[in-house]
DNA sequence: TGCTAAAACAAACAAACGTTTGGTTTTTAT
DNA sequence: ATAAAAACCAAACGTTTGTTTGTTTTAGCA
């Protein structure tokens, strides 16, 4: 007979790898991968740099871990923001403003997504592009279901809205336009001709 | 009376001062600003790092000029698409083909604005702001000029097109789409509308 | 309570960073 | 031809970087 395997002991309860996360992704979001230093993430979480390295074995698997994070937690809240009806585009809105509030004010995690482009990080590149494309495929399939005339090319409205909303962030600003009242506005636009000539008021 | 002031004698045929500007904006457009390091420049204008600060008292200097020619390079290159009509659609086309251009393709200068955050950079933050601030004024004018159904907000059919515009970088590959092409499916969106139940054909 | 592994600290590492200094070459105006 | 300034090189500066190593503290189970 084999030694019974021992199974690992669990860890302890009061470990900070949490902390450390959300340190990172906090830095991560507001500066960027390059201008954070381990030094930073770690004074934040009330530690030493070097005891980062007991939880994650590099500062592009720290990051890494934020990024994985920061897709889980946005597709989740997109997936129960669409959940409770089954009219496309009132579909699509709900998505579109979930999208929009994680990523101008709910989530650190989900902004550092916009922060960091997956070259900033060469070991997780590829990881981080299929990630960000996993999450985009929810759009794809949100802009599959609407009824648009034919001929329109739904790649191209999936990527002028996400484009669209995802650009907010560069003017968007508190106190003015919520989140939410932006995602409506671009749904809007789509929706609707903006063109004077071709608005016609039912009469 | 007070001595004739000296003449500075004007800077030779040789030197090199645009090459490093033609390197740093190569290198700042394909990695970023703090990826990228002084050496690196330095080498690929086949100089030695210290070398540099002959020509620019900084890292941030150096960005800042980069970043200046894009703006130059990116606005005068809108300008001259817009002049040589009246229409209020067809300069809106023409202003954003050859914005997506110069951002996909053509100018390694325009794409640092896509690629650096002002916050990347401290000392010049206000500056970069200002400049990019500077060039969506054009846009602002040439959405004005439209002719658009009453109540339209203007403001966010600006940010719109720009975000989604702006975004194309990452999902553009070459070998696909031209970025004219691009342009044109944007703004087609913006101005007919995508969904079915409003398209009209002309009987 | 005592043992063990988890989780942290303390300190150092080599490498890379932006920048400075001082000297050398090269062009240009006189 | 000469002097001066422009343009660069060579080498180092002090600091910061990500990471490693060895040690210490601490929580959880026997």
């Amino acid at each position: 007979m084999s030694k019974p395997a021992k199974l690992p002991r669990p860890a302890r309860q009061d470990n900070r790898r949490q902390l450390v996360l959300d340190a990172a992704a906090a830095h991560f979001r507001a500066r960027g991968f390059h201008a954070v230093s381990m030094r930073e993430i770690a004074r934040a979480a009330g530690m030493i740099a070097g005891s980062i390295y007991y939880h994650f074995p590099s500062k592009e698997d720290l990051f890494l871990a934020v990024y994985e994070e920061g897709v889980r937690s946005i597709s989740a809240r997109v997936r129960e923001a669409v959940a409770g009806t089954d009219d496309p585009w009132e579909r699509l809105s709900r998505a579109c403003r979930a999208h929009t509030g994680m990523l101008l004010e709910e989530s650190d995690y989900a902004q550092v997504i916009l922060r960091v482009f997956p070259d900033d990080v060469p070991a997780a590149r590829a990881t981080l592009v299929a990630l960000r494309d996993d999450y985009e495929m929810l759009f794809r399939e949100l802009v599959d279901e609407l009824p648009l005339a034919d001929g329109v090319n739904r790649a191209m409205v999936r990527h002028m809205l996400l484009g669209a909303l995802n650009w907010a962030k560069f003017w968007y600003r508190p106190g003015g336009m919520t989140p939410g009242e932006i995602a409506d506005a671009m749904v809007a636009v789509l929706r609707n001709p903006a063109q004077s000539n071709e608005v016609r008021t039912d009469a």
